[in-house]
DNA sequence: TGGGGTCCT
DNA sequence: AGGACCC
């Protein structure tokens, strides 16, 4: 082995590279296989080994694997999957319940491995496992399940091995998932979210892999296609190709300030770190919602009367949520797909302050049933419904949203004295002082603490720890070298050519006081 | 072309 | 309030 040598670090550190330095986080990404088809297969197993299609209204949303056999595709129109597949069965997904359900079983099963777990919609879940992974002796680390486009190179910061470890985590927790709920999963293990995502889908029903940092621009190139990196979707896609970028090697190479122009100086930087896939992105907490909604579409209806039967109907479902959820919001929204004379739809929301009344001591009554409330309820929506129509004659509409939120911020009780930090002891000794106490060195607290925490307290704990853990938030503000007038945030992500060519800039407007309209550091200027 | 959500502008 | 993104 050879000695490490700084030089040879600059020399590879390449724009996959993070460059906060190396690769210190592990993230994986759990992503249910075929979920709503898994749910429905649980409940029902007789539909287990039959082509089976999820059905919103018009469409096949998510369909079995027996099905994809068959030629059934996600988000096909029911008459087309139906052409494709006569057997196919089909199953009502319109109810999320179920999903939801076990959703949050799936969540608790990664929480007991990680408290950093972000949901992603009901089946996708990044969980930051860098804090469980642990210095080991000179064993040889295994990766468990595929690897990435193997190759011999080793990564020099150390990363391949705790890599390695996380797919064993990796591993234990879908087996998890299987033994326990009885749900398969795929796995991507990486050094950030973009890419444990990515990569997850390599291997698809039903494994695992990992990548090695080595293979970053490898993995993010397979992608061909701009339109293929999650955080660019259609609206990006369509500015990308009137500049005719139509592929990842041609936005990693445009130049910042074309892209600034059509996407201003936010997105043009993030989408293309993405493109090179980096992403510093933490893995956030996932909290209670911050809002809590139900709609409904259906062929147009223009009366009144059909749209207040429509709401209350959707007002029940709703409440029901809410209840459970235990919190009362303080804002009401309702949101309306007209069908426009031109053939195609628009949304529309108004949104509303109220008080909530159900829920904890009303003495009148309780819980969804309180009529009194829901009548009133009832009349504001219809208010908003108003607002939207409005002078319209001949309205047509096509859905209809309700949805709360306004929920306090756990943030506003008592202060200054009772700081979180009353809850830790200032233990010095472990209360088992040299065991092997399984996993990793945490030399904060013992997360058995965690347990006894009220809930909130305890998401709060949990973030700040996050906040505190350096492998989960790179973002420090730094404004070190930040040329001036620029956002420091902006500046911080840019790649290390692009900061260097800016602070070369702007040594030389030091130094020559001539000014020059046409450079580079104007499109990271602060308008003022 | 669904029924949810989040964050940013 | 709307628009972007995600599933």
């Amino acid at each position: 082995m050879e000695e490490e040598n700084g030089d040879q670090e600059l020399l590879f550190n390449t724009s996959a590279d993070q460059s906060t330095k190396k690769h210190e986080r592990v993230i994986i990404h759990i992503d249910i296989d075929c979920y709503y088809a898994q749910v429905e297969m649980i409940l029902n197993p007789s539909l287990c080994g039959k082509p089976l299609g999820i059905k919103q209204k018009n469409l096949v949303v998510t369909c079995n694997y027996e099905a994809r056999a068959l030629g059934v595709e996600k988000l096909m129109t029911i008459k087309s999957a139906l052409e494709k597949c006569p057997s196919l069965i089909l199953a009502n997904g319109e109810d999320l319940k179920n999903y939801r359900e076990m959703s949050e079983k799936i969540y608790h099963v990664l929480q007991s491995y990680s408290p950093f777990v972000e949901k992603l919609g009901l089946d996708e879940n990044f969980v930051d496992v860098t804090h469980k992974i642990m210095k080991l002796p000179e064993v040889q680390q295994v990766v468990s399940g595929h690897t990435f486009q193997d190759s011999d190179d080793i990564c020099a910061c150390g990363c391949t091995e705790r890599l390695a470890q996380g797919s064993l985590i990796a591993q234990k927790m879908r087996d998890h998932l299987r033994n326990e709920l009885g749900i398969t999963s795929c796995a991507g293990i990486a050094f950030n979210k973009l890419l444990a995502k990515l990569v997850g889908t390599t291997h698809k029903p039903n494994q695992q892999t990992t990548l090695l940092s080595t293979s970053s621009l490898s993995l993010i190139t397979s992608l061909k296609h701009p339109r293929n990196i999650p955080g660019i979707g259609s609206a990006i896609n369509r500015k990308l190709e009137a500049l005719g970028i139509d592929t990842i090697e041609k936005l990693q190479s445009t130049e910042i300030f074309k892209l600034t122009e059509a996407l201003g100086a936010k997105t043009a930087n993030q989408i293309q770190q993405l493109s090179f896939g980096i992403d510093n992105s933490r893995v956030k907490i996932t909290d209670r919602p911050k809002s809590i909604g139900a709609e409904d579409g259906f062929i147009p209806i223009r009366s009144e009367v059909e749209v207040r039967k429509k709401l209350m109907c959707l007002l029940d479902r709703v409440l029901e949520l809410v209840e459970k959820d235990g919190r009362k919001p303080n804002q009401l929204k309702l949101t309306v797909r007209k069908l426009h004379p031109s053939s195609h739809s628009v949304r529309e929301s108004r949104q509303t302050t109220i008080e909530y009344a159900t829920g904890t001591g009303s003495s009148t009554n309780q819980g969804p049933g309180d009529e009194k409330h829901k009548i009133k309820l009832m009349t504001t929506l219809m208010n908003l419904f108003e607002k939207i129509i409005g002078c319209d004659v001949s309205w047509q509409v096509t859905l209809l949203g309700i949805s709360f939120s306004g929920y306090p911020s756990k943030n506003s009780e008592s202060p200054a004295e009772n700081s979180i930090n009353k809850y830790f002891p200032v233990k010095t000794s472990s209360s088992r002082p040299d065991e092997p106490l399984p996993p990793a060195k945490r030399g904060r607290f013992d997360e058995s603490v965690l347990q006894e925490l009220p809930p909130d307290i305890r998401q709060e704990v949990l973030e700040d720890m996050q906040n505190q853990l350096p492998s989960s938030d790179p973002q420090k503000p730094t404004d070190s070298n930040c040329p001036k007038g620029v956002d420091p945030l902006v500046f911080r992500e840019l790649p290390v050519e692009i900061r260097e060519e800016l602070l070369a800039e702007e040594r030389m407007k030091k130094q020559s006081n001539i000014k020059k309209s046409n450079n580079l550091l104007q499109y990271f200027r602060k308008a003022s």
